[in-house]
DNA sequence: TGTACATCAGTGAACGCGCGTTCACTGATGTAC
DNA sequence: TGTACATCAGTGAACGCGCGTTCACTGATGTAC
């Protein structure tokens, strides 16, 4: 049957939000189409007239869940102002190791982004670029501001690295696990408020 | 046909090499049977008299992957006498960016480790902490003991980052690939050589 | 405002395909005498 | 050392299954008059 606009958008939503949560739970291989569709209320059929093709749906989901995690990186720096040691405490959490679903795409599918097509690429590096953007604001304040664009860099791939590496480790040796967030955030910290000059330049 | 039992072993490495470079090109759900035993110039009915199944092979592959990085890591090591920098430069360069198949299995699947068995999961964890031993103890010539296992933990973690983030917008941001090697490199140099006293306590 | 009907979002079954795995069979290996 | 034969690594076809995608159909929506 058909269905009015208003409800329409609303199943659209519903299958960018499943896909999002999906993908960063299993993986772009592991996602499927009727999990997906199933998650959001919908049958498959229903998922082909909103989207062209999987891969489709996942560029957009993407796009969405970085568009999150921003948001989520804006709203911490809001509360605790400006202060960089807010976000490192967030996201190498033992909250957030826990809670893929909720969390970062970028340490949930991170390594898997290479494989796939370039739209969805494109919608990650966006994303990547953001979060690098708002990262390298927060340093502003206390450091020049190529500096700062080269320790935001540093932090955000730092900050995904250490959070998927603990998630990797977290199961066989969850000691090994909380002992990586703590030296990354101890670490990536002390880069992040050092006057820093040994930099070099090139 | 029956074969020597050199050559079935000679199969068998065979295999495990197949499935190692396969695992790091495609993923754990990329890399299929039929093309592992293909490559390896075999059948699929080979690679079940060799290996009970997939993920066997898998975690086998894990593991041998990630002791071919240890490998790699301590030839840096005697080449370049213990030197840090010798690691990073290795490590976060366009050569390695571009040779995923050769390279490190951390930052080609890190993020998927989380979602495999738990063989494949403990085979990963150990060749994780085999390397942050590695890192260790070339840092454990300029600082204390503690703070270089610290610092290791974030090195490995923020190699492993920077190179992973790097790949997923190589495509479509090359300038800002590099980039990211580059402020990845010198922001860890920094904390390899700091004598770093603002460490705080735990 | 009320009616007639074209539109089209969603249904649910079916499609071909490639996946991981199984199995009857082959024939060189390597052991027993 | 030479022969007879049990073993078992490897072959290649087949299995069931779930994947992404397609399609004939349904019926509420929302437009045209």
């Amino acid at each position: 049957m058909k269905v009015s606009k208003a409800k329409s958008a609303e199943n659209r939503a519903a299958l960018l939000a499943a896909a999002s949560d999906l993908l960063k739970e299993q993986g772009f291989d592991g996602a499927g189409v009727a999990e997906i569709s199933r998650r959001a209320g919908l049958t498959q059929g229903a998922f082909y007239s909103q989207f062209p093709s999987k891969a489709a749906l996942a560029a957009e989901a993407c796009r969405a869940s970085v568009a999150g995690s921003q948001a989520f990186w804006r709203g911490v720096q809001d509360g605790a102002p400006a202060d960089v040691s807010g976000y490192l405490d967030a996201y190498l959490s033992a909250d957030h190791l826990e809670n893929v679903i909720t969390g970062c795409p970028m340490a949930a599918y991170g390594s898997e982004v290479g494989r796939q097509d370039g739209a969805l690429k494109a919608a990650f590096t966006e994303g990547f670029e953001d979060l690098v953007q708002v990262m390298q604001e927060a340093l502003s304040l206390k450091m020049p501001a190529d500096l700062a664009r080269q320790r935001a860099l540093l932090l955000v791939s730092g900050m995904a690295g250490g959070l998927a590496m603990a998630r990797a480790v977290a199961t066989s040796n969850p000691r090994l696990a909380s002992e990586i967030l703590q030296s990354t955030r101890e670490g990536l910290m002390q880069l992040a408020s050092a006057e820093g000059t040994t930099t070099g330049g090139d």
